[in-house]
DNA sequence: CTGAAAGCGCTAACAC
DNA sequence: GTGTTAGCGCTTTCAG
């Protein structure tokens, strides 16, 4: 900037001046500053304007997932950068791996940069350790789930509500052996989802059979494993729903084409398999784009108290979830 | 600082030393400044550190994608950000939409931050704007296609070979009309595959029908559509090649189960189709962690010439790519 | 082992 | 319209 201003023969505080634009400058003095700038490839340093604007946004967000690479998350990212793009700011992107510590170690880094604020599928367990960021004036915004221990806001679906109506239409359809695989139920919209499977079975008067329930899986070929276990069952399911998509991937490996399955999550070419998949389908894009709206809302001064909106879920019914059972 | 300081009853350089290990000081000091920091919820401001120390690194990279959603982006993404994590770096974000202006801004946020480096997967158009940021200390590394225009490390697959295998195979099974949907050609992948579709057509004597050529498609739906356009020809063509998974995912929709397909790409559940489909793999997290590997050497001073890696690609059959044509 | 002074590149606040 | 001064929060350098 001090070899700008040497250039133009003016001083530092105008090529702050024309760089930024705005402020008042002679339009032949700001041509000679805009030649300079040209010639030495100058480039404004947004790392020191950020050191002497500490009270300002430093117009970087932060973003933290499972995994982008699961196709719910890369749709959150690309939505909730997409969004950023549009408000001047950056995004930078971690993956926890659904592990706490590693969690913490990422959003440590992202607010030593002063991000402005953190759109969080937080990871099982306490939250509490945000506290000082959140004091600091760092505003976060959850997706997919609430984090314990936090009260911000959370853009979620009614993961409970979703599962249990798909479930009961399968014992509506005679099934009485359904088998459920999910994540662990301490993440939370895990959990909701699990709630949701049982407390349909207890309505249709069902048993909950553990040997039904896979919990914990973490991949594809786990859950492929727990459905080949449930299939060797002397009483095997008839009906099986898988509670995210990596997990329906892994089930739909080993399942045999005339049993009865749900999946949530909406995935590519569901509708040209064999039968075709019902599913549960929830809009990542809505979810994240309205998370980030709500970001940069706070990040601008919204102080309402936090809210959580519950987005709509859609059951897509493609012939998969709607095999009879052996009691219809 | 100075409040962690004062409680502490040291100097702020003193707090630094703390914070920031490796210096020698005194056990009891420094117990006194940990329960400062503690106490006050403070985290090191890393924005006026690397002000300070504007010749060392900031531990900031950049990702640049077309777009995250894209599940062969999101795969590249996931695996530098891991790469990222273990050098002690954070990743900042961005898709280009395969709009080179687009690419530019989101470029220029990065470098200004001061990034160390850049990984890239380059839209259209010369890269010549990146100079500057190079001259300036910036390294930059190209993730599936080189930058026209830049000379920067590549990690590539031989896209022109692998097509070029793929439709010499569906010649040879009795094929005489090939159809084949691709993305613009001015992308560099593009370009070679559809010249490696060319080249095979040229070298088994067969025509190429602009009829059967998809250029510039950039969806599904699009894909959808041309090949339904094609379909509908006095001549349609017999076996198709798509040039990516999202064009895939189009042209499976409408294509009937008995036509011959080969896509460029492994998708999940490629093996549950009807029939299974025959596809072209790629190793999307190779490819980035190779990236991502140079990129950093780059960044800690190796200063080779630009190398262009080629990686492998893999032939699945499964059985879509092996159905014989009306000549078989 | 600890502290004081200076300055990273920029801009707020105030002169002129 | 333009320049000057000071200081953002930290670390480098040098002194004790």
């Amino acid at each position: 900037m001090k070899d700008v201003a040497a250039e133009a023969g003016v001083s530092a505080m105008t090529v702050s001046r024309v760089v930024n634009g705005g402020a008042a400058v002679a339009p032949r003095t700001a041509a000679r500053v805009v030649a300079a700038v040209r010639k030495l490839g100058y480039q404004r340093d947004d790392v020191a304007r950020q050191l002497r604007r500490t009270h300002e946004l430093s117009q970087i967000i932060g973003l933290l997932v499972d995994d982008v690479a699961d196709p719910f998350m890369a749709a959150v990212a690309s939505a909730a950068e997409d969004v950023a793009r549009q408000r001047g700011s950056v995004m930078l992107i971690g993956s926890s791996r659904a592990d706490l510590s590693r969690e913490r170690e990422v959003v440590a880094a992202f607010t030593a940069r002063r991000v402005d604020g953190l759109i969080l599928v937080p990871a099982a367990g306490s939250h509490r350790f945000l506290r000082p960021a959140q004091a600091q004036g760092t505003k976060i915004v959850c997706v997919d789930r609430a984090a314990p221990g936090l009260n911000v806001d959370a853009v979620v679906v009614d993961n409970f509500g979703a599962v249990r109506e798909a479930v009961r239409r399968l014992a509506a359809r005679g099934h009485r052996r359904i088998g459920y695989v999910g994540d662990t139920p301490r993440i939370r919209t895990f959990g909701e989802r699990r709630r949701g499977y049982l407390a349909a079975l207890a309505a249709a008067g069902l048993p909950a059979d553990p040997a039904l329930i896979g919990d914990g899986l973490r991949s594809g070929p786990q859950a492929a494993a727990a459905v080949t276990g449930m299939l060797a069952l002397p009483d095997p399911p008839t009906a099986l729903l898988a509670g995210n998509e990596i997990l329906a991937f892994g089930a739909l490996a080993v399942l045999p084409a005339g049993h009865a399955f749900v999946a949530f999550d909406d995935f590519a070419l569901a509708d040209r398999l064999t039968p075709p998949v019902t599913v549960i389908a929830q809009d990542p894009v809505a979810l994240a784009t309205r998370a980030a709206h709500l970001l940069f809302a706070r990040i601008h001064g919204d102080v309402a108290p936090p809210r959580t909106v519950v987005m709509p879920t859609r059951l897509i019914e493609r012939g998969s979830g709607e095999l009879p059972g052996p009691f219809a």
